[in-house]
DNA sequence: AGTTGGACCTGACTGC
DNA sequence: TGCAGTCAGGTCCAAC
């Protein structure tokens, strides 16, 4: 499930592969992965014959500015795979759209349960784009304070681990990186935003980047049912380093205790150590000698 | 208005 | 071996 890092990696890529670069034909072939247009022909009309010229990123999505003032939007969803590969490769099942280069080369979405999709916008700035500009804040930017985040946990009432992954409330956090960040702040996932302490928000408004930037660093993460590859099809690596996230049962890195699977709402889950992240926030108290431990 | 939960989608996995 | 049922979850949208 590809999340911030794993489309800033994405990114990355592209800017080295294909910035600059023109657009010489496009082919949509999946009605569903071009959803926001008409039909695959308005997409590929809207698509090509034009360049490239700046290749950025907002929360999980891949945002492509074109000449012209168009922007295409690409949202990997849950398995959405951006790749470039030489225009001979033979194209798959999978294959929803095809951007053929200037170059001999193809900038491929291909998307197995096609929950994502390719999108070219009309107009240049993110601000005037309404699908970028509901994102909430940024984590790796300088705008995303520790101050905000406390006003604005302060104002809702949502479990934590929902808001989170709010993508209007903060852009980019998904599942994996939800789970993680929690583990490291020690906060229960199904916590209440406004009963959060101050300790807490604080090691909340750390832990949420640092997450992000060391899976950055890896490549981010292909789990262990994950389709998640990168522009030159490897996976990233950030798995080996996580601590709950679809590891039930085995031991929290921290305490030793069991990392637990807790139910949310339809389908979702959140993994959590309960030793680590009580339930309840425990009053410190001056435990007279000899206090227990469950 | 904020919060919750179903629907979309399909390959992998589980159980009989 | 085969088939039905279950799971995974990002995002949209309807219903509290």
């Amino acid at each position: 499930m590809p999340e911030l890092p794993e489309a800033e990696t994405i990114r990355r890529q592209l800017e080295r592969e294909v910035l600059g670069r023109r657009i010489v034909g496009a082919r949509a072939v999946t009605p569903r992965s071009v959803r926001n247009h008409s039909s695959c022909r308005d997409f590929n009309a809207c698509a090509a014959g034009r360049t490239i010229t700046a290749v950025g990123r907002r929360g999980k999505a891949v945002v492509l500015t074109l000449d012209g003032s168009r922007t295409l939007i690409i949202r990997l969803g849950m398995t959405g795979v951006v790749r470039v590969v030489p225009s001979t490769e033979p194209r798959t099942k999978h294959t929803h759209v095809t951007l053929s280069l200037d170059d001999t080369r193809d900038l491929r979405f291909e998307d197995v349960r096609k929950f994502g999709e390719c999108r070219v916008a009309a107009g240049a700035d993110w601000g005037q784009i309404p699908d970028l500009a509901k994102y909430g804040p940024e984590p790796l930017s300088p705008r995303f304070t520790r101050e905000h985040l406390r006003d604005a946990l302060r104002r809702r009432s949502a479990k934590i681990k929902s808001l989170l992954m709010d993508q209007g409330f903060l852009a980019g956090v998904g599942n994996i990186y939800s789970d993680e960040a929690l583990w490291r702040a020690r906060i229960h996932p199904e916590r209440r935003t406004n009963t959060l302490s101050a300790q807490e928000v604080t090691r909340l408004h750390q832990a949420i980047p640092a997450v992000l930037r060391e899976a950055i660093r890896r490549g981010g993460t292909s789990a262990r049912d994950e389709t998640y590859r990168d522009v030159h099809g490897r996976p990233g690596y950030f798995r080996m380093d996580l601590a709950v996230y679809q590891r039930t049962g085995r031991p929290c890195p921290r305490c030793g205790g069991a990392i637990e699977r807790l139910p949310l709402a339809a389908g979702r889950a959140a993994h959590f150590c309960p030793r680590c992240q009580p339930a309840q926030v425990r009053r410190k108290r001056r435990a007279a000698a000899g206090g227990k431990k469950p």
